[in-house]
DNA sequence: GTCCAGGGATGTG
DNA sequence: CACATCCATGGA
């Protein structure tokens, strides 16, 4: 296997590779990238093309060392800068994140967080379609039987290709899921309604009747929001979780999310779950920043 | 087997 | 808009 590519990514000053690597080690089942003595591989599709990006820590600190790997030409920048913007998008790296530690180095349920996990990015799911299939999958059950959940569909209606003895998935694409039935679907061993939303939604977005840039251009977060949970199958925390980690919308907030609850139960050293009152009051600060927020308070729970 | 959990849908006020 | 009830399944 030949290396075709190499290049570096500068890091922002708030940047830990490790943490970032800390969460992305937190489930055993995950599909769509591998970690392996400190580096980090996954597929990409670009146009038809697919490479392995491997991502790696460089001592300096201040940036990323990425090589691809593949049948690819040795020239292609396309696929370089491909690989180059989803990394960005991925670990958020265009963010500035001093306004959100000077917001919080003092508030009462994050001051130990950010002392904690400094340099942790908020991690990304770019892909619209990979972002509410995850949102759907993770409702209502544990984030484990998630991860199972996500593995089989993945395994099930995922391109793969096989890289230095790794077999690389790629997360399953609109078209193929929305040609599927429900039955097809069954052997996931997910509700009936969870086939149906997948399915639905997937037809939606290889329709083109929603993308990125539409939740974008909405006009306002409430707007966007509106627009997802017009969809079957998405609720309020569905969509916030999708505006949050997909659309990066800084205050997309999942108020009702119960890791959230769990988390501030746990800051807190309460006897018992916060009512939404007292979570709207206690994030009221965080105000702009309220995704960030949450991000940070959920790594409490692994 | 029993019961609860976690989020969405639906219906009512 | 808030609230109550039902759903279908996994996990204890």
């Amino acid at each position: 296997m030949k290396i075709v590519q190499s290049f570096e990514l500068l890091v922002p000053t708030e940047y830990s590779f490790t943490e970032n690597l800390n969460y992305l080690s937190r489930s055993p089942d995950e599909c769509l990238y591998q970690i392996r003595q400190n580096r980090i591989y996954k597929a990409l599709s670009v146009q038809g093309k697919v490479a392995v990006m491997e991502i790696g820590a460089n001592a300096d600190k201040q940036s990323m060392t990425v090589r691809l790997l593949g049948e690819i030409a040795s020239d292609d920048k396309q696929l370089q800068e491909a690989a180059a913007a989803y990394i960005r998008a991925w670990f958020d790296l265009d963010r500035d994140l001093a306004p959100f530690y000077v917001l919080t180095e003092s508030d009462p349920l994050l001051e130990t967080a950010i002392q904690s996990f400094y340099g942790l990015r908020m991690i990304g799911i770019p892909d619209l379609f990979e972002a509410l299939c995850w949102g759907i999958l993770g409702q209502q059950i544990h984030l484990g039987y998630a991860y199972t959940l996500k593995k089989r569909l993945v395994e099930a209606f995922g391109q793969s290709l096989e890289c230095e003895g790794h077999r690389y998935f790629l997360f399953p694409k609109p078209e193929d899921i929305a040609r599927l039935t429900v039955q097809d679907l069954q052997g996931l061993r997910m509700t009936v309604k969870k086939c149906e939303y997948l399915i639905e939604t997937a037809r939606l977005i290889a329709e083109g009747h929603l993308t990125k840039e539409q939740l974008l251009n909405a006009g306002s977060l409430k707007l966007a929001e509106k627009r997802l949970v017009s969809i079957r199958g998405i609720g309020p925390w569905t969509a916030h979780y999708v505006l949050m980690r997909c659309l990066r919308m800084q205050d997309a907030f999942p108020i009702d999310d119960v890791g959230l609850h769990n988390a501030i139960r746990h800051v807190r050293r309460m006897d018992r779950k916060p009512t939404k009152q007292e979570i709207m009051e206690l994030s009221a600060p965080w105000s702009g920043w309220r995704a960030y927020a949450t991000f940070y308070l959920w790594r409490y729970l692994y």
